[in-house]
DNA sequence: ATTATCTATAGATCTATAGATAATGC
DNA sequence: ATTATCTATAGATCTATAGATAATGC
């Protein structure tokens, strides 16, 4: 999470390792991206630290000196991922003064975007069994739950103006976040265009939404441009929602 | 899967159980449900056989009694969740001469309507990431694409037709598949109704497929009275997607 | 002296098997 | 005799720790 953890610093000292090192990067970054990508494939309690070090580049036992246990490692790829979102919609967003079909069209974009453009589809995790369900991690949750209650209030609000139709606005909330996270699952890295992804997802929710959904293409259009040039948008969206 | 593997048989024969049995079910079947419920609370691998045969009342190595290996287990529950969704659209939507519009309204409603009222919420095995990455379980999957698939051949059909936006049918065939299957994240068991659900959904679809995507409600409802009248969603879907 | 690593291993699992046991059925 | 269970255990893990080792830095 710090500036520094984050920097490359292939240290000199200490014994060397027994498999010379190919990237130059931090070594706990390396662990934490190479565990995304287990934990992914063989989820939590499927992923041996064995595994982790091998890929990393260790031996197992050497794991523990960057993380004292395995949970920590999740725990901390977790901590990472919502940050950034909540901190948008309660700092940048909060002030935007623009029409209640605007803000749910941002908010909507910028997590599709940060979902599909991190490079290890950190979203994936908060679908862990472990992770959705072990009493462990209930903490990393209601922070994932703050999120989707901020999708609620606006769509509440959407509702009670009259923009939104009128159906039961946590079906409605639902809807629009699934619409969002599905995104987890069928986006291609390196393939697709994070920024084209998430303009389709805003619009369509807006579609889903919207009283007028006609309107929503050009509702979607001009609340970006209205953003980008406000430079609501500028800031990297990356490491942002996983 | 046979008929007689679902009836309920508490056997008089042999040795008797260390703790009497509670429910007068199939064993078998009643190893498939704690097992559901485990693998979706602690995953496949973090779902250990002692865990299981406690909550099936059973001692660890009894469980080897009916199911070899553990993996059968979940493979059995797999092979469970597809196949009438498939079947339906194979059979009888395949036989349904509305419009494509209507069509999809009711693949939608069918396969909305079985992951809902589904006991035990079998939908999320797929999710599992053992099953989602696994190479010994890519024989399920490919059965799961097909169904995508399905879903695939309706939105270019529309899209062709014209009634459907012009959009990119791979990304509008996800999302489409996406809205539907983000109900086994937040339909409430026990609390909502799987009807109520299943239109809320078809007709979000409609609404984000439609060039016209007003005439959603009025679609999904027409669509929905000609199958029923029709015969159409007569059979019960349960244990069918999951 | 400090650090990053290695090696070896304790202790706790976990799956699956082998063989005993206690019912019913014939 | 057949069946469904139990008990005990082999063999293979898996996490985390302890202590040795091989670098750099002072």
């Amino acid at each position: 999470m710090s500036a520094q953890s984050r920097t490359a610093r292939p240290s000199k000292v200490g014994r060397p390792r027994k498999q010379a090192r190919r990237s130059s990067q931090d070594p706990k970054e390396e662990i934490l991206e190479v565990s995304a990508a287990l934990f992914q494939e063989f989820g939590f309690t499927g992923t041996t630290t064995r595994q982790i070090a091998a890929a990393a580049g260790l031996q197992q036992g050497s794991l523990f000196h960057y993380f004292p246990r395995k949970t920590e490692i999740i725990t901390t790829l977790l901590d990472r991922t919502l940050g950034q979102a909540l901190r948008f919609s309660q700092e940048k967003l909060a002030n935007f003064d623009g029409p209640i079909e605007a803000q749910l069209c941002l908010l909507t974009y910028r997590d599709a975007y940060a979902i599909c453009s991190s490079p290890h589809n950190l979203a994936a995790l908060w679908f862990l069994p472990e992770v959705s369900e072990g009493p462990e991690f209930s903490a990393y949750r209601s922070k994932r739950e703050q999120l989707r209650g901020v999708f609620a209030s606006y769509v509440e609000a959407g509702i009670e103006a009259g923009v939104f139709v009128r159906e039961d606005a946590r079906v409605l909330t639902n809807l629009v976040f699934g619409l969002v996270e599905s995104s987890i699952w069928w986006f291609r890295r390196g393939q697709d265009e994070p920024s084209v992804a998430a303009m389709q997802i805003c619009t369509s929710a807006l579609r889903l939404v919207l009283t007028a959904p006609d309107r929503a293409d050009q509702v979607a259009q001009d609340a970006l441009q209205d953003a980008r040039s406000g430079g609501l948008l500028d800031d990297d969206p990356r490491d942002d929602h996983g």
